[in-house]
DNA sequence: TTTTATATTGATCATTCGTTCCATAATGCA
DNA sequence: TGCATTATGGAACGAATGATCAATATAAAA
């Protein structure tokens, strides 16, 4: 086995390569053209390797919620407050988009830009958005069982409104609003969480 | 004056028909051919009319702003209690996402696809979410003049909250959130009006 | 060494993109 | 009735799109 000619690429940096270029810029103003100059193969080996231009879109996006999202699960997920972490991960939040080149979250993004029209995004992006949703939940839910919410707390809805909020920081940011805009809104939803 | 051969078509119309398009698939998926098609112009006359696909879309997003965009500063500016047009404007925010075959918001979609490399775009939704923000801080700084929230609120902040959580629900919409979910978001961010 | 299998390279595909040119039609003005 | 001006409809533009073909190169297996 492992018959025939070796691949010459890192497979995983092209597609890291390709990920940061559909965050940047979006699906469709993403080009082909684009995509091999900033990767480095050749066309050809990329329709060897990822198939065509919407399954690498696939495969960056779920390669970025493997990784970028991953940060922000953890951060609710961290041994300590459980408040104290969502106080935590929210600025963390802020500290993401303002910080660097970021051009916002990929997922943001790719909600708004093909959710609608594309099935297998929609699925994948509500899958994440579902996943988040629990993770927060299951942090509010250990916030009152040590006694740091009250016990009576919709932890459910907080926890798809906190959701909700990281999004709107993302639009936000992506409206050129300032960080001390973005910290204002977190300043905000924290008094939330009562 | 008045010279030449009149126009055949309703410009207005086109123009709405035009934002529909846009505001339904966004710039880049919006194809010339489905604008004609759509509007039910000729080719030439919509350049004739319009400039070209640029200018149409920054038209077509002024012409948003200026109906769907106004309603929701009406809303806050209403008369009665601030706090409740506030909570009725978060509500009608809700039932304008969710309500017949909308695609969340042309200027929240422009924010996401345009703003980070289209100046002229970042422009003008920048405008449009300062605008907002002053909105609903001139309707919070009633509230507290009327006694309806603590004079220490930091009026300004849970202005841009708000802003954020209206950005927010569109995203969580397009994610394929339920009517459920945005009203929990909706029901949290109320509380924080204290 | 021959065979088989995969990767690379470059040319090229048909389609679609936004845009423009041009001939014609329809109006007000002289 | 010309004349100037604008609108319309159709053809066509060059450029860019995503995708594929065919030829060559490089490896392991027979």
């Amino acid at each position: 086995m492992n018959v025939g000619r070796p691949t010459e690429f890192d497979r995983q940096e092209a597609l890291e390569k390709s990920m940061e270029l559909f965050w940047k810029n979006g699906y469709e103003a993403t080009s082909l053209a684009a995509l091999i100059e900033e990767m480095g193969i050749g066309r050809q080996s990329l329709y060897n390797a990822f198939g065509d231009k919407h399954k690498l879109f696939i495969e960056a996006a779920e390669h970025y919620i493997n990784s970028n999202g991953q940060h922000l699960v953890d951060a609710f997920k961290a041994p300590g407050s459980p408040l104290g972490n969502i106080r935590k991960a929210m600025e963390q939040t802020v500290d993401f988009l303002t910080s660097g080149e970021c051009s916002g979250c990929l997922v943001t993004n790719s909600i708004v830009e093909l959710a609608p029209h594309d099935d297998e995004v929609r699925e994948l992006v509500h899958g994440v958005v579902n996943r988040v949703e629990k993770t927060i939940k299951s942090t509010l839910d250990r916030a009152v069982e040590e006694g740091e919410l009250s016990p009576d707390s919709d932890t459910r809805a907080i926890a798809r409104f906190l959701n909700c909020t990281v999004h709107g920081l993302v639009v936000m940011h992506k409206a050129s609003a300032s960080r001390a805009v973005l910290k204002d809104v977190v300043k905000i939803a924290l008094t939330a969480l009562t």
